[in-house]
RNA sequence: GGCUCAGUAGCUCAGCGGUAGAGCAGGGGACUCAUAAGCCCUUGGUCGCGUGUUCAAAUCACGCCUGAGCCA
């Protein structure tokens, strides 16, 4: 999707196909930042990127959501879906795909993914009793049930007894070799925390599971039998799938899975870890698929520390909040504060401080004093200089910090990212402080001062190009303010115009460019 | 009921056997290139509770409390 290095593997990422039952949430915001940051770290690299994202539109939930609503489910999720599409749009999220689960082509895989399954005799038809509890889409057992049967997810909703054929899936067939890959790749499932959860829920042994509803028309016919309908679930998975192929593609899995195939990672809240590291690896083994590389469930958020809810009156609108401050202030906010993976809270003032102190403060304050003494002492232009020594004490972390970075958003570790890069800005600060090049100006030691000027706007530069996945408008500014005409913010652009192997090093910035007005390239939030 | 993780300064966290650290917030100071910013200094903690092991425990063991989670 990029001019990209081909010599490079490819990178195939997803966010989950969020649950159309109402407009999206700040949780969804999360994993969909995080992995737009990843991807457009991937890029700066050089690898060819396929960003997946989209919705997922079946089941009985949704089929009585739109009827509550007076809608059809179609015009239901066709709403919901453009309420997603316009929340990525103001958070500068660049997705390549948007997979939607009630588009015709994403039958046809389904189907065809069902007969793979099938024809391995991995379905058969059974008998499912018990209470199923239908915001979960899930059968519950008795005893996981509050008193009057109702779900302790979905307290103000009765789990409904239900006594019917349902086709199953083999799941329990699966259980040593999903073991055994586990075993094989420890980095399949991430962080260890939610690897062992899955290790000790598999180890207890795995049962076969329904993959058909009876008595609901919203979803896909099962091929062999049009009175089941195929299990959200099951149809929600394969929307990866069906994501992978090109607009002009035959809907086949051959099409689908011939170039993108296997993706190289999914990221998902912790909540479906199960599903994703359990029942959808089984599924493509059946299948015969080689399995994705790797399976991240991160933490949830809070809100002043209270869990998020309607029914609590406790919530978080991603729309109001990316309004109010910006998309990259909200980017920076919640990858930088919350280590990812943990769960993690959202706080006024906490959100307020973190982007004073150090996009503010810390970034753009050192930005907007070098430029201005850049303009003042050295004629608006880079000064040209020698070779700064090999302990040159902002070289030498600036040398470091490519790498460093790198090896954080590789295991996306984007919380560690940023304080890297913050660490630069934090030092030349102080760099200015000591060396004053404003007293060596009126001393009359201008090479003194082109010196330490040339420094610190080339670590302002390294800083901002390795934030810039994070915080891409902000990068561009500052890059922009720098004398670049470059776009840090587009990312069919990044590998061609900005590659990391180049950018990320130290020493980029060339004599004499000229440099631009200080203007303020993250003004300071004032509240209170 | 079983298991896992967390509980350390106002906030977010690091430390994981030798009697406590960072960033932010708060207070003071010197400077002036700058978004009253940055720099320097600084206030602040019986390290959830209890009992043990040890010359020595935030750090190990056991029990308990609180919160989060996985499973039954």
């Amino acid at each position: 999707m990029t001019a990209a290095d081909h010599s490079l593997p490819s990178f195939a990422v997803t966010t989950p196909l969020y649950y159309v039952n109402g407009v999206p949430h700040v949780g969804s915001a999360y994993t969909t930042m995080a992995v737009d940051a990843l991807t457009r770290y991937q890029s700066l690299r050089g690898r060819p990127c396929l960003m997946i994202t989209g919705t997922d539109e079946h089941g009985q939930k949704i089929e009585r959501t739109a009827l509550e609503r007076g809608l059809s489910p179609q015009d239901h999720c066709d709403e919901i879906a453009a309420s997603y599409q316009d929340l990525w749009q103001r958070l500068n999220i660049q997705y390549d795909r948007f997979s939607r689960t009630t588009a015709p082509r994403h039958q046809a895989i389904v189907e065809a993914f069902y007969q793979r399954v099938e024809n391995q005799g991995d379905i058969y038809l059974g008998q499912q009793k018990g209470y199923y509890c239908v915001g979960c889409e899930e059968f519950k057992e008795e005893r996981d049930l509050l008193e009057n049967q109702h779900c302790p997810l979905h307290p103000n909703q009765k789990a409904e007894w239900r006594d019917e054929e349902n086709y199953f899936f083999r799941l329990s067939k699966y259980q040593e070799q999903l073991e055994a890959y586990y075993a094989e790749h420890p980095e399949f499932i991430q962080p260890d925390s939610r690897r062992n959860e899955v290790l000790s829920f598999v180890s207890q042994g795995l049962q076969d599971f329904s993959i058909s509803r009876v008595n609901l028309d919203w979803g896909f016919p099962v091929p062999s039998n049009p009175k089941h309908t195929i299990y959200v679930w099951f149809d929600a998975l394969l929307g990866y799938v069906t994501a992978l192929l090109e607009p002009e593609d035959e809907p086949t899995l051959e099409n689908a899975l011939s170039k993108w195939w296997p993706i190289n990672l999914h990221v998902i809240g912790k909540d479906i870890l199960r599903f994703h590291a359990v029942y959808w690896p089984a599924m493509l083994m059946s299948a015969g698929l080689p399995l994705p590389g790797r399976v991240f469930g991160h933490g949830f958020l809070t809100k002043e520390g209270r869990k998020m809810g309607k029914s609590q009156g406790n919530t978080l609108d991603p729309v109001a909040l990316v309004d109010e401050f910006g998309a990259d202030a909200v980017r920076y906010y919640f990858l930088k504060e919350i280590e990812f993976g943990r769960d993690g809270d959202f706080g006024r003032t906490r959100f307020i401080n973190t982007l004073n102190a150090d996009l503010a403060n810390d970034l753009g304050n050192l930005v907007n004093r070098t430029l201005n003494m850049a303009k003042r002492y050295c004629q608006q232009v880079v000064p040209e200089i020698g070779v700064l020594p090999e302990d040159h004490i902002l070289k030498q972390m600036g040398t470091g910090l490519g790498d460093r970075v790198a090896t954080a958003y590789d295991n996306l570790a984007f919380s560690a990212a940023c304080t890297s890069a913050l660490a630069l800005a934090q030092a030349s600060n102080k760099f200015l402080d000591q060396e004053a090049p404003w007293t060596r100006y009126k001393e009359g030691n201008q090479q003194a001062v082109e010196e330490i000027i040339y420094a610190v706007l080339e670590s302002v530069r390294l800083v901002a190009y390795v934030l810039s996945p994070i915080v891409p408008t902000l990068s561009t500014r500052i890059y922009q303010q720098l004398g670049f005409e470059l776009n840090l913010s587009d990312r069919a652009t990044l590998a061609s115009q900005v590659p990391y192997a180049i950018h990320a090093q130290w020493g980029v910035l060339s004599a004499h460019q000229a440099l631009q007005n200080p203007t303020p390239v993250f003004p300071k939030i004032e509240e209170d």
